[in-house]
DNA sequence: TAAAAAATCACAAAAACAACTATATTCCGT
DNA sequence: ACGGAATATAGTTGTTTTTGTGATTTTTTA
């Protein structure tokens, strides 16, 4: 029901299971303990908050459209023959699964989505990122996954993000940040992929400055607030244009 | 009556069959175990859940009769609550698949497919091993691999093999054997899984020699040749008995 | 600020589960 | 075909877990 609207009442709940209010309560604290959903007043929702970030499962079947613009844009700087670095998240799948067009390329990554999508196609080397799974994000996290990292090294990173404020980006999930900042050190060029609604909007832990990208994609300007904020930061988007190509 | 009415009371079919609540459970057990239900509270129901679709009874149905009772053996040495290593290939994948039975686990591995059949189950921490994709071998290799593998440790690992000749195993691929090798390092007990056939074959790489494992799974007795040369050297096999359970 | 709605708490009740006992059924050798 | 061991099946009892109810507190709304 999360998934198909986004939110449930509690009473719907209920009557649906026919079970008291109680319980459903009680059900829905232990989801919320495993991060599954958001307790509201009068039921629950997976719609992100400043700490609460909602399952792949359901960001992955929203705003087809504008990842795959954000993603399409993304994918004019790779070049073949290069080394690219995937991040989590549902866009970076988009653009995993794109990164085909570009081939031959090395494919580093901890997104689950771009391991599946890429691991048998000819002419991408899939470097894969161990670590402790998150179902939560589809990839993989933790000491592995950044010590792994500083291994290699790669052209350029795709980062992507839930939001930026001002001039930096943020994530609430620490080992999320960790991994995102890894991929960046040891990247020659950093790309930022965000759609537009995520300016403006803040979270627990701080990523990134904007300034340390070379490129950020986003599919519309964002409000004019964020926009005079940037103009006076000396940063450009990149905006990714209707579905010309 | 569940598919005339899609669920049942417990008590309804303690009453039908005049036998006891304890007996209903038990037999409903059996049929949720097999597949045929899902219970829940105070009865049981055909009404699919929404966890219950990646059904991992019949995922094991895949995958071959020997490899199944090989791995069905190998489970017993599994304790709930460890951490298990299982290596690359096919009867390792069929063994991963099983592990969901002995839960709660720490799983590590390289084999994609383990990491595909445990990613979303509850009850499995799933570590997965980075390093370099290898279509061929459906997993992750490499010093990435190796590396990882060393900032980890484990209580049993669980490595197949294509080759035994006399008291060593083979690998043709240098890079699976370096895996292998870093997981036996690591684990306190090992577990070689091999096929009844595999024996008195041998290939360019040596991997370890059968001593050095805590438990040898096959299932049935090699030639006389080799069964001759297993026991001049102490070692005793484990045979995984036909079809029983 | 009072009324209403929702969430929480504490305890009783119901259900599920585990361990053990009793009874039936099958299997085997004679 | 028989007795008896081995096995499978059902029942009992006691414990643990889950659920429901109504009182109580907190939060929201008018």
């Amino acid at each position: 029901m999360l998934v198909r609207d986004g939110s449930v009442a509690l009473d719907a709940l209920s009557e649906h299971f026919s079970v008291s209010k109680m319980t459903i309560h009680r059900d829905l604290d232990d989801l919320e303990q495993a991060g599954l959903l958001r307790k509201v007043r009068g039921g629950a929702t997976i719609e992100p908050g400043t700490q609460f970030e909602s399952d792949f499962r359901f960001r992955e079947r929203q705003g087809g459209d504008v990842k795959r613009r954000i993603a399409r844009a993304a994918l004019e700087l790779v070049e073949p023959g290069s080394t690219v670095i995937v991040n989590d998240g549902s866009m970076a799948a988009v653009l995993g699964a794109m990164l085909v067009e570009a081939r031959p390329l090395t494919v580093i990554t901890n997104n689950f989505a771009v391991m599946e999508a890429l691991r048998n196609e000819r002419g991408i080397t899939l470097i894969g990122l161990g670590g402790t799974y998150s179902s939560k994000y589809n990839g993989f996290f933790g000491v592995v996954t950044e010590e792994s990292l500083f291994r290699l090294r790669a052209d350029i990173a795709f980062i992507s993000t839930p939001a930026v404020s001002r001039t930096t980006s943020y994530h609430m999930d620490d080992a999320v940040v960790r991994a995102k900042q890894a991929m960046m050190k040891i990247s020659d060029r950093k790309c930022l992929m965000v759609g537009h609604q995520r300016f403006g909007r803040s979270a627990l832990h701080a990523m990134a400055d904007l300034r340390d990208f070379d490129a950020i994609v986003t599919d519309a300007e964002p409000g004019a607030a964020s926009m005079e904020e940037l103009r006076d930061a000396g940063i450009t988007l990149t905006i990714a244009k209707d579905k010309a190509e």
